[in-house]
RNA sequence: GUCCCAGUAGCUCAGCAGGAUAGAGCAACAGCCUUCUAAGCUGUGGGUCGCAGGUUCGAAUCCUGCCUGGGACGCCA
């Protein structure tokens, strides 16, 4: 059938016929298709509004378990901007997982183990003030880590000195591993503030440490199938096939490494949960070791590897640097976070004073800015880091979606009456709304697909300007025919919207 | 050196399983609140889609090479 574009598309226009379809025409190679309507608006319409929240549910996932580890923090560390971005991917991403069918398992695997809390054990025994952290652990316990740093410089036996009681806790040395798990505690209590902010939960906060006692078998697994090889005092297992370096176990000293833990970890992960995905939200520097991991579990004759995925995202850079946590000079997220909830009340004050629980609803939008300013963008873009941008609450803003939503909210709240579709809506103003809606279960789909958040969030901003262009044009509480209709508009976009912004 | 990612308006970014005149937001300028929340809407100006080739009826989109920026490449995590 070799023809011109232009006769395909004339003889196509004349074959198409459907009751949806009002009329079909060529121009050139392309076939124009103009739906009717009012039939697809009632459509959509009475779908949402039966399916309320449940709009753009599937079942793809059939109730199958997806593992997330994300966020993971370093305890008696700040949460830094850095971690914000795994931990609001990681908890939409489960959000969207679960919306398409699956059961996520959420895991926050915390840097909770390392040479570094043998450095910080000591720091603390030189110069802390117990008080003092009680009082604010995260501030406290990062002074002493940097002090620390900052003495090791003039005086390097201090880092012995660290490594020393590293080996202590290790060993199960009973007064290091008190300060340990007090120092672990403190930090889980004010990430948990955090998290409880921004709407965060976790199913399993097993982290670095919980995996101590379980390596020596990944390392004996390894050696049954002859995976170990001897290289350069190291044991590795070699990626050649693969054309990749190799993964290294063991150190040379006999110490392990971060992939004997990872490789143990997705072990016990698989055998506790039997998960059919594994996603790992992790930052995009990373992504040779996870490509790593994955190979040695499939080498180790895991099928099941096949199915693990890493996530990654960019940085976010402070004036086109990362930003380092080493000395004391990262933006802790709680500060921003409160600034901007301040910013937000500040603008209710200002622009509509009369509203109740002002204090909630500034934490909404305040945190609302937050999150959908993390999750607007392409994952793997890096991000300048600015308070400024973040902030701003006009435009590609989760504010701007809000407002929208408020404002649909406000119609219906001064017409209190049963939903309902008699024709649908068939003028030009609402059809960019009702094209949209029809696209949400779609959206939610490619955003699984993609591993994507964004793909929502831009949607959401599609969606409201729309909605607001319809609204700045339309008067919707008109007592005529089609009010039942854009009554029922107003809500749809309602309900889309404000299930949207869960994601 | 090898590998990965990015380069689109002054700025921040969409678009990229190829399709019509490349779109938003911010910033600038000009309008719109006796009427559903102006955190909004309408309009104006602003582009060699990094560069060079190739595939195709058709390329911002696919392929190759180059340039620029970022990242990763064994005893940190």
């Amino acid at each position: 059938m070799r023809q011109s574009p232009q006769g395909i598309a004339s003889d196509i226009t004349k074959k198409i016929e459907d009751p949806l379809i009002e009329q079909v025409e060529a121009v050139g190679p392309y076939v124009n298709i103009f739906l009717d309507k009012s039939v697809v608006s009632t459509n959509v319409l009475k779908t949402i509004l039966k399916e309320g929240s449940n709009y753009g549910q599937s079942q793809i996932g059939q109730g199958e378990k997806i593992v997330l580890d994300f966020s993971s923090p370093n305890i008696a560390k700040p949460f830094s901007m850095g971690h914000l971005r795994s931990t609001v991917i990681g908890q939409s991403l489960a959000n969207i997982v679960e919306k398409v069918g699956f059961q996520s398992v959420k895991i926050n695997y915390l840097g909770d183990w390392g040479t570094q809390f043998g450095k910080l054990i000591y720091a603390y025994k030189l110069w802390g003030d117990e008080n003092k952290v009680r009082q604010n652990p995260i501030k406290e316990l990062l002074e002493l880590y940097v002090k620390f740093h900052k003495e090791a410089e003039a005086n390097p036996q201090l880092e012995d000195e660290g490594r020393n009681w590293f080996k202590k806790l290790e060993d199960g040395d009973e007064e290091a591993h008190q300060l340990w798990d007090w120092f672990r505690d403190e930090s889980l209590k004010e990430f948990k503030k955090i998290y409880d902010l921004l709407g965060v939960d976790f199913d399993s906060y097993n982290g670095e440490a919980f995996y101590n006692d379980k390596m020596a078998n990944t390392i004996n697994q390894l050696k049954e199938r002859e995976l170990l090889v001897e290289s350069d005092g190291a044991e590795v297992v070699s990626l050649d096939e693969f054309d990749l370096p190799p993964s290294l176990i063991k150190k040379r000293d006999g110490a392990t490494l971060y992939a004997t833990r990872d490789l143990t970890a997705a072990i016990y992960r698989q055998n506790q949960y039997q998960f059919k995905q594994a996603i790992y939200v992790v930052g995009h520097e990373q992504s040779l070791h996870f490509k790593q991991l994955f190979l040695v579990l499939q080498k180790m004759g895991f099928t099941w590897a096949q199915n693990m995925h890493h996530v990654p995202f960019g940085f976010i850079l402070k004036d086109g640097k990362k930003m380092s946590t080493r000395k004391g000079k990262v933006v802790l997220l709680d500060q921003v976070i409160q600034e901007a909830i301040e910013l937000a009340k500040e603008n209710i004050d200002d622009k509509n004073p009369s509203l109740e629980n002002k204090e909630k609803v500034a934490e909404m939008v305040g945190v609302g800015a937050i999150i959908f300013h993390d999750l607007k963008n392409d994952r793997l873009n890096n991000v300048e880091f600015s308070l400024e941008d973040m902030l701003r609450f006009e435009g590609h803003t989760g504010p701007y979606v809000q407002y929208t939503h408020a404002r649909a909210q406000s119609i219906l709240s001064k017409y209190a009456a049963e939903p309902k579709v008699n024709d649908g809506v068939n003028d030009d103003e609402s059809w960019p709304v009702v094209k949209r809606l029809h696209q949400f279960p779609e959206v939610i789909l490619k955003s699984y697909i993609e591993y994507e958040p964004s793909v929502i969030a831009k949607y959401l901003i599609d969606l409201s300007q729309a909605f607001n262009k319809y609204y700045g044009k339309v008067k919707i509480l008109h007592d005529d025919r089609q009010l039942d209709d854009r009554l029922a508009l107003v809500e749809s976009t309602g309900i889309v919207i404000k299930d949207g912004l869960r994601y």
